[in-house]
DNA sequence: CACACTGTTCGCTC
DNA sequence: CGAGCGAACAGTGT
């Protein structure tokens, strides 16, 4: 599920539900999620408190009263959970944190990709793993510079999280409809304006799934994301057809008749 | 049964 | 060193 909108959501769901308040316990299934030894998480967050948050792309950075902040990252199928009753546990709540009040915090990761860091500062999480600022607060000239010297499909490009942090496929697929542009063009051969016009629908285009609180079924008819999983659908703005192809070895929407090489 | 999947990381080549 | 590429990771859903 996560792409920035999404963990924009869940950035406000852990704000509203678990911040300010003592954790007392922590429970991991499978330490594979952890990028830390267990005990460091437990040494670090019980008896703690979430202070506050910061998201960069489809990182969720957790500040605490401790030493270090919490990051997460949820993968392809993760989210947070904030319920009472221990038997309300969900499935894949491999992670559950148990505040003071008895109320709990589960990540949920079905398909154990997501993970739980802990870190000492941002900035230098940010430059060692070459994380570039999330896509909403990049400048136009910004972007520019981090699409310079690459040759490759645009597609990929907007989806490396050191050109800009949030992209995920849906929303590549989506950006790259609406600015009409093949997903696989190079880079290099983009022009100026073609660029301006990525830049522009990549806004738009995480804009309005923020709005609609990453809803896709809810985008307006004339989006990508209505038409995955319907090969053939009819294109909205001329009369061919969507294509999947693959790019980048992830699955791709597109519209020949409207995307051009 | 076979295949697909909203993400990242690693190892390899150039 | 850094870009590009493909595989690997894990488990569920269809």
């Amino acid at each position: 599920m996560p792409e920035l909108p999404e963990v924009y959501g869940y950035q406000q769901y852990l704000e509203n539900t678990a911040l300010h308040q003592k954790i007392v316990a922590f429970d991991c299934r499978d330490a594979r999620l952890l990028k830390k030894p267990l005990a460091d998480f437990e040494t670090s967050l019980i008896g703690s408190e979430f202070t506050g948050t910061q998201r960069i792309g489809k990182y969720l950075f957790v500040k605490t009263s401790g030493k270090k902040i919490v990051l997460m990252h949820f993968g392809m199928t993760g989210k947070p959970t904030y319920y009472k009753e221990a038997e309300d546990r969900p499935k894949f709540g491999h992670i559950v944190l148990t505040f003071e009040n008895g109320f709990h915090f589960a990540f949920e990761n079905k398909r154990k990709f997501g993970r739980w860091d802990l870190v000492d500062t941002i900035e230098a999480y940010q430059k060692e793993h070459k994380l570039s600022k999330d896509t909403r607060d990049i400048s136009l000239e910004e972007f520019k510079a981090a699409l310079r010297n690459r040759k490759t499909a645009i597609k990929k490009v907007i989806m490396d999280q050191s050109v800009t942090a949030g992209v995920g496929n849906w929303i590549a697929d989506d950006v790259l409809y609406q600015a009409q542009i093949h997903p696989e063009k190079n880079v290099a051969d983009l022009s100026e304006e073609e660029i301006i016009r990525v830049y522009t629908k990549l806004q738009y285009v995480i804009e309005t799934a923020i709005d609609l609180e990453a809803h896709y079924e809810d985008f307006p008819e004339q989006f990508m994301m209505r038409k995955r999983r319907e090969i053939g659908a009819d294109c909205h703005y001329t009369n061919g057809k969507i294509e999947k192809i693959v790019v980048g070895g992830r699955s791709t929407y597109y519209s020949p008749k409207w995307q051009h090489l």
